[in-house]
DNA sequence: ACCAGATGATTTACCCGTGAAGGAGTGACG
DNA sequence: CGTCACTCCTTCACGGGTAAATCATCTGGT
């Protein structure tokens, strides 16, 4: 197959023909297909005034089935608790979230999805799974299913090992 | 394989029955992977002082044997023009590339690896290459190449329709 | 009961990336 | 020849992310 990862592992093998530059087969189309979903997806959402990450936390609200705390967000979408204040006061703004003192720790937060909310991301959650479903139309059943297998076998080594 | 992603899918198939949320199993663990090979990019230049993105200019200009222009750059790096001219004028700070207008068409400017920003990207490199490589110790031989093999397919696919 | 240290969320200051506007250069067409 | 449309790079204003500091609260040891 060639694809612009391959383009690149040849000019390497041209320029430094002693590296074994293999591992970017792998990782660089990694990094390549989630930069160009990305790019698929923030168009999406722009259309809607919502961003990925904002799209993300509605996300992890609704198949959590309840509230959850800044800091379970916080680990579900990978990035800093500031990122997650930021996004929650925004989502907040925009009615699609509640915040309310938890009342056991005073310290944490209950962010819950409000009805608007809820009702927002089980309309936006199907159509991001349809795109999702066409970006895989190039592979078949069975193809798709082999690679999702290698990527968990692959993240389920490294996901404990990062933390 | 009990990963991130696979608890995340067991969620949505628990609150939402009625959709097929197999693409997440691929397009969920691509995300998942790029994010935690970025954390820990990321942490690995932050102690040399350079960018992960700083590195991947330093890298196309190595793998291309020879001066590049800003917009090839550009769209080697999948980001925008302005983000490129930033990068550039970091690294041109550094001593690490030079930029120097051309004389075909005095629009254009042609970037190089000065000798010192050769040196740093062949240092650099090898150790890249290295920790990928660590990356992907949990799979088989067959099995990166077979994973390295579906993910060219979809590239292949996707990357002339998204331009 | 009190204090020291840990923990959760937020605030602050700053960095980096983006889209849109701007400036310089080229070339093709009347 | 002008000049108009186009390309290339850069600049600008702004939005979103982060690490570190901060505030509030809890907890365990004495």
């Amino acid at each position: 197959m060639d694809d612009a990862v391959g383009r690149i592992c040849a000019q390497w093998r041209e320029q430094r023909p002693d590296l074994d530059v293999s591992p970017i087969d792998v990782i660089g189309r990694v990094r390549r297909l989630n930069a160009l979903t990305n790019q698929l997806d923030d168009a999406a959402f722009a259309e809607i005034g919502l961003s990925r990450m904002e799209f993300e936390v509605l996300s992890a609200l609704r198949r959590a089935g309840g509230g959850l705390r800044p800091s379970q967000l916080t680990r579900e979408t990978l990035s800093s608790g500031a990122a997650t204040t930021k996004r929650l006061a925004r989502l907040e703004g925009e009615g699609l979230i509640s915040r309310t003192a938890s009342q056991r720790d005073r310290r944490e937060v209950d962010v819950q999805l409000t009805e608007r909310g809820s009702e927002l991301i089980d309309r936006l959650f199907p159509a991001q799974l349809e795109r999702e479903r066409r970006l895989l139309e190039p592979l078949r059943a069975d193809e798709r299913e082999q690679l999702g297998s290698l990527l968990a076998k692959l993240l389920g080594s490294l996901d404990g090992a990062v933390r």
